[in-house]
DNA sequence: TTACCTTTGAAGGCG
DNA sequence: CGCCTTCAAAGGTAA
């Protein structure tokens, strides 16, 4: 299992990795920011970042001025007790310098955004996350967590909950489990050799595996009670040896090949269609047994999506973001940390493709018949009006306001319904993007091929398009 | 209660 | 092959 360095030393190489086509892809995002510190002071990514800016501290302003009056220190103050806290469990992690590349952040022109914006990013996590595969993990027994009931595989608010692989990478012996656990027990036989620590699962009973698990996640960073964010568990008390303690999930503890252990939990990706918690196996027992073969059809649970990479570092990000700018609106925050993915490096990228390719690699091997088409129509979207309204793409604000930046068009304000989004559809932005002669990056080359093996090796190269039909990226699992 | 917002990426369908 | 659509997470917000 490599041992994927958060420097630019080991898996650094980031020159190496991704195919040309990725690398050009990569390139032109480079380039599109270099030229954003070329032309701090004017252009369209200005506009953009005014544009962005405006937004996020109207954002900010509402969530954070309740909490701190009139009071931008205070602001900032809170941030830093969050950084504070962060310090405190990350204090070895903080390798990442205090530089920031302010002409990609000049949007955040709040300070309690703009400070401490990169001081515990992705490299924090990673020198913790990605360490494949799990080590033998003697002495390394995370403590074991009180259940939450809230929604099914949904943190409490503000904590970060990881996908299962980003859990389990870094959970390497978990052994103990929620109380609640042994109602959920679901056996299930080892697929493939490299995925028995982390699920043992009959690909057959994949569709029908009740989906009940909550997802114990102690918060990761103890956030003030100034913060107005209510800490729904105690602060982990970091054993020693145990490096992460919120990345222990019980599920994969369960799962991790402990021996003897009953139990595994299915993969946090099927949940009940509705989305929250399904009847415990013991509720269930006081259903009629006269409900309708429809309704256990209808109760099935859903098979999500695996995350994508951007989805894994929101994840990680989002409660860093939420404790820096006192932002709670998913909307804005999403805005935030789309503008640090940008500005995050090729190597730090390549980390979570990396590990978003080994999520779709266990989603793969978890449930062979599934096809993301099974979802469509699950969740509600959008009226079919709005979209064929959306797709004229005739009232773009880049030939409106003169901008030529791609990003200008993304910079849709933050309006409610009916707003600015609604008038500057998804598709928008390809083409916007397309119309500069330009490509958006989800449709880089497919094909792409993993030129490293997640269980060897470092990485030389990464692959980021899908795999080709019928192609594994990690050919002896499939 | 439910959809929307917002982000990027993956995947499937269609022309 | 390229484009379009949908969904994945998240939580506040609006209908």
């Amino acid at each position: 299992m490599p041992q994927l360095d958060s420097g630019g030393g080991g898996a650094g190489g980031g020159d190496d990795l991704g195919a040309p086509d990725e690398l050009l892809a990569f390139q032109d995002e480079g380039e599109e920011q270099d030229d954003k510190s070329r032309d701090n002071a004017a252009g369209p990514e200005r506009d953009l970042a005014e544009l962005k800016s405006s937004l996020v501290n109207e954002s900010e302003g509402a969530a954070g001025g309740a909490g701190v009056p009139g009071s931008g220190a205070g602001a900032r103050g809170e941030a830093e007790v969050g950084a504070e806290a962060l310090g405190r469990e990350h204090t070895s992690q903080r390798l990442f310098p205090d530089k920031l590349p302010e002409p990609l952040e000049d949007g955040l022109k709040a300070p309690e955004c703009a400070s401490g914006m990169y001081k515990d990013t992705v490299y924090s996590a990673f020198n913790l996350l990605m360490h494949y595969p799990p080590p033998s993990g003697a002495g390394q027994h995370p403590q074991p967590q009180p259940p939450l009931h809230n929604k099914a595989s949904q943190p409490a608010h503000g904590v970060p909950q990881l996908s299962p692989l980003y859990e389990h990478f870094s959970s390497p012996h978990p052994t103990s489990a929620p109380a609640d656990i042994n109602q959920k027990q679901v056996h299930r036989t080892l697929q493939t050799p490299d995925l028995s620590g982390f699920y043992s699962l009959t690909s057959g009973s994949m569709g029908q595996l009740p989906h009940t698990v909550s997802w114990p996640s102690p918060p990761l960073y103890p956030l003030s009670p100034s913060c107005g964010y209510r800490q729904h568990f105690p602060a982990p008390t970091a054993a020693p040896g145990a490096p992460y303690p919120r990345f222990s999930h019980p599920s994969l503890m369960l799962g991790s090949g402990v021996p003897g252990h009953p139990a595994a939990i299915p993969h946090p990706a099927i949940v009940p269609p509705s989305g929250k918690q399904e009847l415990q196996p013991y509720d269930r027992s006081l259903k009629t047994q006269a409900e309708s073969k429809a309704e256990k059809e209808a109760k099935k649970p859903t098979i999500k999506k695996p995350l994508n990479a951007f989805m894994l570092y929101m994840k990680e990000m989002r409660a860093k973001v939420i404790a820096e700018c006192t932002l709670k609106e998913s909307a804005a925050i999403n805005q935030i940390l789309g503008r640090r993915w940008h500005a995050l490096s090729r190597e730090e990228q390549a980390k979570y493709y990396e590990l978003a390719r080994k999520e779709r690699q266990l989603h793969m091997q978890l449930y062979p018949g599934w096809s993301a088409r099974d979802n469509y129509g699950k969740k509600k979207r959008r009226s079919r009006e709005k979209h064929q309204e959306s797709n004229t793409g005739e009232t773009c604000p880049v030939s409106s306001s003169g901008g030529s930046s791609p990003g200008h068009c993304m910079a849709a304000p933050l309006s409610p319904k009916g707003g600015g989004a609604d008038t500057q559809p998804r598709n928008f932005r390809a083409w916007a993007l397309w119309k500069q002669g330009l490509h958006l990056r989800s449709q880089k080359p497919t094909g792409g091929t993993a030129m490293l093996s997640p269980w060897e090796g470092s990485i030389t190269a990464v692959a980021y398009g899908p795999p080709a039909p019928g192609l594994p990226h990690l050919p002896h699992l499939s």
